[in-house]
DNA sequence: ATACACGCGCTTTTT
DNA sequence: GCGCGTGTAT
């Protein structure tokens, strides 16, 4: 049911009220966590609609993620019913997709372009570095391509940055650049960063369509702000260039995404580019306890670089913060697991648990725990559903059906499943191509006249292929398949294409003959399976236009997006990077690896600003929290092969001890001072010859206590078994503290 | 052309 | 502890 406007004020506060209404002009809204961003941009949405008569088509709104966008339309669908769906809503980079595909043509794009992601990327460049010498060996494909996103994502051309070089390695990349633009034009092909720049460049370059969407956005509204890229804010302020309103909502103490190019600098240039521009500050909270908030706030104001913004809430002061310091990664988790089955009990659901971390990689010892405590959590990103082999292979197959051209996807699956057309076969074929100087569908084409025997064909008069009668036949028909595949998906819908796909590939067989196992090969098939449900949402779409729909969807998809929704996911723990817990919030959060070299990482030791950002991902997780929040790290963490200790973050020593409640597994078990020392005990002489079997050596587990000549009494925290040997961690008590010792030479005894 | 086995290097965060 | 690329055998 449509709300009033009157009813739309009532549920703000003032600053808020003022955010909503004051639509004419530009307008930066520095909100806080929990301040209600997203409601605030909600209701402007549906004040303009009801109050100023805005048709909801002439306001544009971009979020970070799709789940954002579709959050945000739920919340204009409560006010606005129906009309909500004219608003376009999306991020940045779908939005792009839909205005190149309608009017991309104006700057010669073609209108079935795909969408190349990561893997498409570094597949491309692998044949750009080929082509061009570079040794990838020197230069990696990911540098060359990260070095290339940085600079489209500040609208620097080929031609500039060739103009710019300075080093041999700036040389290389351009002349990198330059060839891949090239090879995906060939292949009508953009990447992510294309679809800003080209719309950007479009929207410059191109009269008739800038008028077109200047004339039509008569408001526009961008969220997370402080996360845009100087071309993404460039084409916001194209969008608004005209009417001039132009509101953006960020928070620069949740800048966390500088590394892609992310510019902080938006936000202050948003001052200065709009000089009039209205100023909104959000500082109630309505998330968090005081006592979150002052923590977080702690942390967060030991950046130099920053407006000083502080928090506060109605909330009462709450529950203490939880620091707790676990053996190693296993019992970490655990403690996690132990606290989460303790809070069920008491009345939480587990989808008031959010689980959050550095890196991806930390997901696994808390999976095992989860598992163990029999508690059911989804994981966020990590192993992506679309990065699948088979996935990519089905995918890539309606991509080719939609856009013949794309050589990414033509190379992928071109002998899969295997029909005899190799790596030598493609090389002669491309070549081949190469001197006819056309694309290699063409080429293919021509072939397969060839080889029909067509002397009326125009292919007869071309330089004939080179490729013997096996491996040309093998290739058209691979041609013909193909040009029944283009033929279904422009005459069906989706799930029509699948079929005809998987139909005419033998997918099925093939990809349950090439799985090692049983329990692989249902897996895969039912991912395929998965897909094809998916892509069934699109059959209600216009033939062609499902296909076009779908395969965007596919590419644009985001690690948030794969989040279920709390209301609906029957009821999980949530495992997520900090990055991607952007914008979410929980009753409970824990943030385990507080520990230096994890949160910050290492890779911001030598760079202030990178440091800055690492104490705002601390932030970011930090305020997520309404009621409890858990900061966990542990004495001992395994990275690559080796353990290692890290000293606990330097973000904890930043929050009060007043608003901590610590404890530690190492100090209580072992009844160790608090003040440890640790040492590597190294035996003189090392006695290989001793066989060392599982039974004489009686290899020892975390929490025996044992006995050493010189150290006394003490208790295992950590046991790491390395071939013969065994390294042990061991908390003595007294003076003596935390010591590692290798089993095999030091002489333990069991008490 | 395919299948398998071994070794190397690497691991921040993602639209 | 992992995927990817290379090398070798069939």
């Amino acid at each position: 049911m449509p709300t009033t406007v009157d009813h739309i004020l009532s549920e703000l506060n003032p600053p808020q009220r003022e955010a909503v209404t004051a639509t004419q002009g530009p307008l930066l809204i520095l909100a806080g966590p929990g301040s209600g961003k997203t409601r605030v941009i909600a209701h402007r949405i549906a004040y303009l609609v009801q109050h100023e008569e805005v048709e909801p088509w002439r306001i544009v709104a971009v979020t970070f993620t799709n789940k954002a966008a579709r959050e945000m339309r739920g919340r204009v669908v409560a006010h606005l019913d129906e009309q909500a769906s004219d608003v376009m809503l999306g991020t940045f980079h779908s939005i792009c997709a839909r205005i190149l595909r309608i009017d991309g043509n104006r700057i010669g794009l073609d209108r079935s372009f795909n969408i190349y992601d990561d893997a498409d990327q570094m597949a491309l460049m692998k044949r750009v570095a080929e082509a061009l010498g570079i040794d990838t060996r020197a230069i990696k494909e990911r540098a060359i391509l990260s070095a290339i996103s940085h600079a489209k994502s500040e609208l620097i051309s080929p031609s500039d940055y060739a103009s710019k070089t300075h080093d041999w390695f700036t040389e290389v990349i351009a002349r990198a650049y330059e060839r891949y633009q090239q090879m995906l034009a060939e292949n009508s092909a953009l990447d992510f960063d294309d679809l800003i720049v080209k719309t950007v460049q479009l929207l410059q370059d191109d009269e008739h369509t800038r008028r077109k969407y200047q004339d039509r956005f008569l408001h526009v509204l961008v969220d997370e702000f402080q996360d845009t890229n100087v071309a993404q804010y460039q084409l916001a302020r194209l969008f608004a260039a005209f009417h001039g309103n132009i509101c953006v909502v960020g928070d620069p103490d949740q800048s966390i995404y500088s590394w892609r190019s992310a510019d902080i600098r938006n936000i202050l240039n948003f001052e200065r580019d709009f000089a009039n521009a209205k100023i909104v500050l959000l500082e109630q909270n309505y998330r968090s306890t005081q006592n979150i908030l002052d923590a977080a706030h702690a942390v967060i104001a030991g950046n130099k670089q920053r407006k000083e913004k502080s928090l506060w809430t109605e909330r009462g002061a709450g529950e203490p913060i939880v620091v707790y310091e676990a053996y190693d990664e296993q019992e970490e988790a655990q403690f996690v697991a132990d606290e989460v089955a303790g809070l069920l009990r008491s009345g939480h659901d587990e989808r008031d648990f959010a689980v959050m971390y550095r890196t991806n990689a930390q997901s696994r010892a808390l999976e095992e725990a989860l598992i163990r405590a029999g508690i059911r959590y989804q994981i966020v990103g990590g192993t992506r559903f679309y990065e699948r082999r088979e996935v990519k292979d089905v995918l890539a197959y309606m991509r080719l059906a939609h856009n013949p051209y794309d050589l990414v996807s033509f190379a992928r699956v071109v002998n899969v499943p295997g029909r005899g057309i190799g790596d030598k076969t493609m090389e002669q074929l491309e070549l081949w191509a190469g001197r006819l100087g056309l694309p290699l569908y063409t080429a293919l084409q021509i072939l397969s006249a060839q080889q029909a025997g067509d002397r009326e064909h125009e292919a007869a008069k071309l330089e004939p292929h080179p490729l013997g009668t096996r491996q040309a036949n093998a290739l058209a028909g691979f041609l013909e398949m193909l040009d029944e595949l283009i033929d279904v998906g422009a005459k069906n819908n989706v799930s029509t294409l699948i079929d005809g796909v998987l139909e005419r590939t033998q997918y099925r067989k093939w990809l349950l003959a090439s799985a090692d196992d049983d329990a692989e090969a249902e897996e895969r098939w039912a991912n395929v399976e998965e897909l094809r449900n998916v892509a069934s949402d699109y059959d209600g779409l216009a033939a062609g236009h499902g296909l076009v729909s779908f395969l965007e969807d596919v590419a644009l998809i985001s690690d948030a997006d794969t989040l279920e929704d709390a209301d609906d996911n029957g009821g999980k723990v949530t495992l997520i990077t900090l990055h991607s817990a952007k914008g979410l919030e929980y009753p409970v959060v824990f943030m385990i690896a507080m520990e230096e070299g994890v949160l910050p990482h290492v890779r911001s030791f030598d760079d202030p600003a990178q440091m800055e950002e690492e104490r705002r991902l601390a932030y970011v997780g930090m305020t997520r929290a309404k009621s409890r929040l858990y900061l966990l790290r542990s004495f001992r963490r395994y990275g690559t092969g080796m353990s290692t200790h890290n000293p606990p973050s330097r973000f904890l020593r930043d929050i009060p001890s007043e608003l901590i409640t610590a404890k530690s597994a190492v100090s209580e078990a072992a009844g160790a001072p608090a003040e440890r020392t640790e040492m590597r005990y190294r035996a003189a002489e090392r006695v290989r010859e001793r066989d060392v079997s599982d039974a004489e050596a009686g290899f020892f587990s975390g929490g025996e206590r044992v006995r050493h000549p010189r150290f006394g009494e003490g208790i295992v925290v950590a046991a790491v078994t390395k071939g013969d040997d065994q390294e042990l961690t061991i908390a003595f008590k007294g003076e003596a503290g935390m010591k590692k010792l290798m089993l095999s030479f030091a002489p333990l005894e069991r008490m």
